[in-house]
DNA sequence: CATGAATGAGTCTTCATTCAT
DNA sequence: GATGAATGAAGACTCATTCAT
């Protein structure tokens, strides 16, 4: 069966095949990470992975496919990862220090990946020029943030967030974070739990009434 | 004479040539904000010049050149727009903010020159791939905001800061104005002055004692 | 027992076998006949076949034998479609007019047959570039007309033919026969009856003394 | 100038640019005439020219392109040879017999060209599988010797023709002449002037009243 | 100075074929 | 018998770079 039609239904798929295309995206990962994404071409990848260059495109319908898994695969770990850890906690505020404990810890325990998914998303643009992934950023990863500012400000913990003022929040706040990843892949060494402190320090003296 | 053995030197460059080179830089910048760094090749830029691609080649000595040479006019550019405005300003708080009012200003302005810019660094690595740039940017960019903070701290206008939390500091509020950036690219239709004021106000609740 | 021995001996293929191939061989006929030769990859065919593309590969021992094979049972079902109507006519006339009447409703009940078989032919090559199926083609499918001509002139009925120019006849109307059907291809709801009354007519008038 | 947006456009040109393109076009020919449309890559007529396989993407917006041109060029020199000619005859059977003569003629000073135009146009579709092509035949190819029979009918020379029989005729006339190529790329000695005398003869028959 | 032309390495992709299961 | 998986060669096309004019 074609890949062309289905590339992402994943309830078709083999057991071997499911491990394939992940040991696949894995190498791909790998390879961004290391040479970046204007190198990481199949043959690089291939290489990598000790395959031949025809088993991607056996595996993937072509190469933005297997990118895009690259993406999905992360977003659904980081979901799987971070959500219930937030809902564990019970006031916004513990929220708000979970939430960017919890993704410093999951980028410094998927570095690699994190790098890569950064790549791919920034340098993916429809074929006008725009950027793809715009809309889905403020929706998915955005909002959840906003969500709790908004209870920490219904609460009375928080200070007061407009619409607009809450989004410029969560926007610092996300920038904050990915922008460790960014400082992570130039010092290897960073102390991960000093930097989570400060940015919970920061954040917290930003957000309080 | 070949540009081959001193790409850089602009002493001895004449008028024309220096012309030359802004013309296609310029280009080069529009080229790679409108369609991405990964589509902007030599043929598409010099189409947008309505020059040859052999010109290109003959002012610079290459892609990697031309690329650079939009990361260095930017930064001068950056340089003397932004510094003299810090430096009329008397207290720390008002450095600070000035730092983020006259950034974002200077985005607004020079959108698709900071979108290229961002394109070309955040895709320039060297051959071993490690990310070019990266030990330049604390210096030239991160420690002028740390020494505001310093000076903040010392004057007892600013919380404590210690070496490492003046540098996540430094890394958030930077992060903060790059990613206003690319936020800008998403929806052009943005409110810059409101943006303004909301970062302004977020970084003067985390600094303040 | 692999087919790469002996890929066209029938004699020795299960019931089953030759059920396979034949199933194959249609849905080539298929493929070809709507995507046309140079689209029609052995993962196309096996696609509309509904099995996977090793099954091809093992019942035929490459492409070419397949698509030899689709020749050949186009030959063979002609063959036998036409022979007997040509044999049960009496005067030459009557066998002009039945071969063209015969074959262009053979063509018309075997539409993708027909295409598919002119795409397979026309396209087929010996190593050195030579056409195959040549000699073969006036053999078979040349000398039965010229027969006809020649018993016409015979018998007086028809004018007089050379060696050459019975072979130039009957090159005419086979070219006449194998036109129509690409015109067929072309015009889906052409007037059969009509195209046949006309070149019945036609070379009706140009065997006649 | 990219040849993207103008492919064809053969005013703006240069003269050593029509030169190359001319060259290329002429090896394409040769090859496909040669080894046949298949197997005739971009790589196979590079190497034939001498030239390496970029040039031709310099020349050429894609090989769909200088496929194009193949039958383009083939055409206009056809049209040029043909016209003025049949044009110089005074009554319809004349036009008719030089119409074959000339045909013939051109074929057999041409043979590869003919040869690689019918291979080109007999292997082109469009992406949903119609052939392209198919209503430019009919008005350019068709329609000129249609107009001959009506003329022919009219001044009382020809028989009757209606609508669809002259349509029937004339498609029969042009597979009798492309028939011939075929014929001649299998017996390359072929005696021409036999052969078109047949025509001439057959055709006149088949017209007269 | 500038250009058009040419190159050749490299990109993604397709495909006939092989093979272990 | 049948299949999915894998291969490797070949395909068209892109592009940075070089060079003669």
């Amino acid at each position: 069966m074609s890949k062309k039609n289905k590339p992402t239904n994943q309830k078709e798929m083999s057991f071997i095949e499911k491990a394939r295309r992940t040991q696949i995206v894995e190498c791909a990962i790998e390879t961004i990470a290391e040479i970046g994404y204007a190198q990481a071409s199949l043959g690089q990848i291939s290489k990598r992975a000790n395959i031949s260059k025809g088993v991607i495109s056996y595996h993937f319908a072509n190469k933005e496919d297997l990118l895009d898994q690259i993406a999905i695969e992360y977003y659904m770990a980081w979901q799987s990862y971070i959500a219930p850890l937030i809902e564990a906690q019970k006031s916004p505020k513990e929220m708000l220090r979970v939430y960017i404990e919890s993704n410093l810890t999951f980028i410094e325990e998927n570095r690699k990946h994190v790098i890569a998914v950064i790549e791919v998303v920034s340098n993916k643009r429809t074929s006008d020029g725009k950027f793809r992934f715009a809309s889905d950023h403020d929706e998915t990863i955005l909002l959840p943030i906003e969500n709790i500012l908004t209870l920490g400000m219904q609460e009375g913990i928080f200070r007061k967030f407009t619409r607009s003022s809450s989004r410029v929040m969560a926007l610092t706040i996300r920038n904050a974070i990915d922008g460790f990843t960014l400082e992570l892949m130039k010092k290897s060494h960073l102390d991960v739990q000093e930097y989570t402190r400060e940015l919970v320090t920061l954040f917290d003296k930003s957000t309080k009434k």
